[in-house]
DNA sequence: GAATTAATTGAACGTTCGTTTTATTATCAC
DNA sequence: GTGATAATAAAACGAACGTTCAATTAATTC
């Protein structure tokens, strides 16, 4: 046989982005086969190699697609205010939201780097730099209006990130929270650890109507 | 040949577990073959069969050594005081000090989970539950004497984790920051995020005291 | 110093891997 | 309808994989 009935280009590579992401989010990029993804795709090992001519480039492109989604989302939802609190808020929300959405494409874009060339994990590690750099600005600028109260701009950037995304670890849709829920304590735990003055009450009450607005679009 | 002159099985042992613990962590248990480990520890790949019956079983001695460390070093850290405040800084100090320290083998027991059968994935889930366990009866302990303020306990918990695991990521040793200076930021931000009282200075100065003090012993 | 045990080598096994090549069929433009 | 092109199948490639086995030598025991 050859080509069957009904195929097409398009829908099959679709059909494999989709496939591979989840495959290799739930055995590790190694641990797929070829031939494992190309059944599940319901085509021949061959058939991957009109799409991507190798296995590495396969990865490294949901893992590009992945961070430039990331960084569209944060340019989409990034607010017109100008005060740190508002901005982390939108951050934490827009963080959060994407990574839950995608639990599947965070995986593999945190987990596989090793498994790039050095020039494509530079690639990939340059756009993440650059999405944390506006969550650095965002503390940096908190920080100097005396609104937040943080001892190491990069460090405590770090350390949301770390505990924001680690939502994808153990969060399953579905179960005691949902996302609005998870959205909104962590939120005011994000609050409480850049030491947010909320005395104006004006600042906090602002933030937290606007996390009460995001997170029923997201839901 | 054969026996080699000079070789002693516990010796070889502890060169191989070595080995693994860096290659795996570097490369992926995946993408690391018993002849690079063997190539790594000077052997022939039949030798390492003689320690360890397969691959897997390598892998789970690592993570289960990993995970019993864990545990041993919060037995011996865990301060006889009652007070959630200088518990939750105990268990903060434990974590992060254990964490760099053992950044090789922290990696692989958290990134390789998957390569694991059912039944040995099940055995290290649970020791990580246990462990973890420990810091929710902490902040439970603290909410409801009401020197913490949590929203959630478990989903506070996990955040905490992820922070204070996440170090790993990016702490190198002999950088910009002290493994003190990171400990001791990190012990703020997680004071401020469980919203920890110190309007009475005694409790949190004593918290202070108590990290400088582990601090240096830590160095 | 002979017998036993511990530690390792070197070669081989069958399997699976990513990938390439060639042939074949469906679809589409004209 | 015919010719070009897009999409796939089928088979094969060499290399690498985890693992086993028999042979061999070092260390230890008596």
């Amino acid at each position: 046989m050859a080509r069957t009935t009904g195929s097409d280009g398009e829908k099959t590579e679709a059909a494999v982005r989709e496939a591979a992401v989840n495959l290799i989010a739930r055995l590790g990029y190694e641990a797929m086969s070829m031939r494992q993804l190309a059944a599940e795709v319901g085509v021949q090992a061959a058939a991957l190699y009109r799409y991507f001519p190798t296995k590495e480039d396969l990865l490294f492109t949901l893992m590009r697609e992945h961070m430039e989604g990331l960084i569209e989302a944060w340019d989409a939802a990034r607010p017109a205010a100008t005060d740190p609190a508002t901005r982390l808020a939108a951050y934490v929300e827009n963080h959060i939201a994407f990574h839950i959405e995608r639990r599947h494409s965070t995986h593999v874009s945190n987990m596989e780097l090793r498994s790039l060339s050095h020039d494509r994990l530079t690639q990939i590690l340059r756009m993440r730099t650059a999405y944390e750099k506006e969550l650095r600005a965002i503390l940096r600028d908190g920080a100097e209006a005396g609104v937040f109260n943080v001892e190491d701009t990069g460090l405590t950037a770090m350390a949301l990130i770390q505990m924001m995304t680690g939502v994808i670890v153990w969060f399953r849709p579905g179960e005691r929270l949902s996302i609005s829920e998870v959205t909104a304590t962590y939120l005011s735990m994000t609050m409480r650890l850049v030491g947010a003055t909320h005395g104006a009450t004006t600042t906090y009450g602002a933030v937290r109507a606007f996390g009460r607005a995001k997170d029923a679009v997201a839901l």
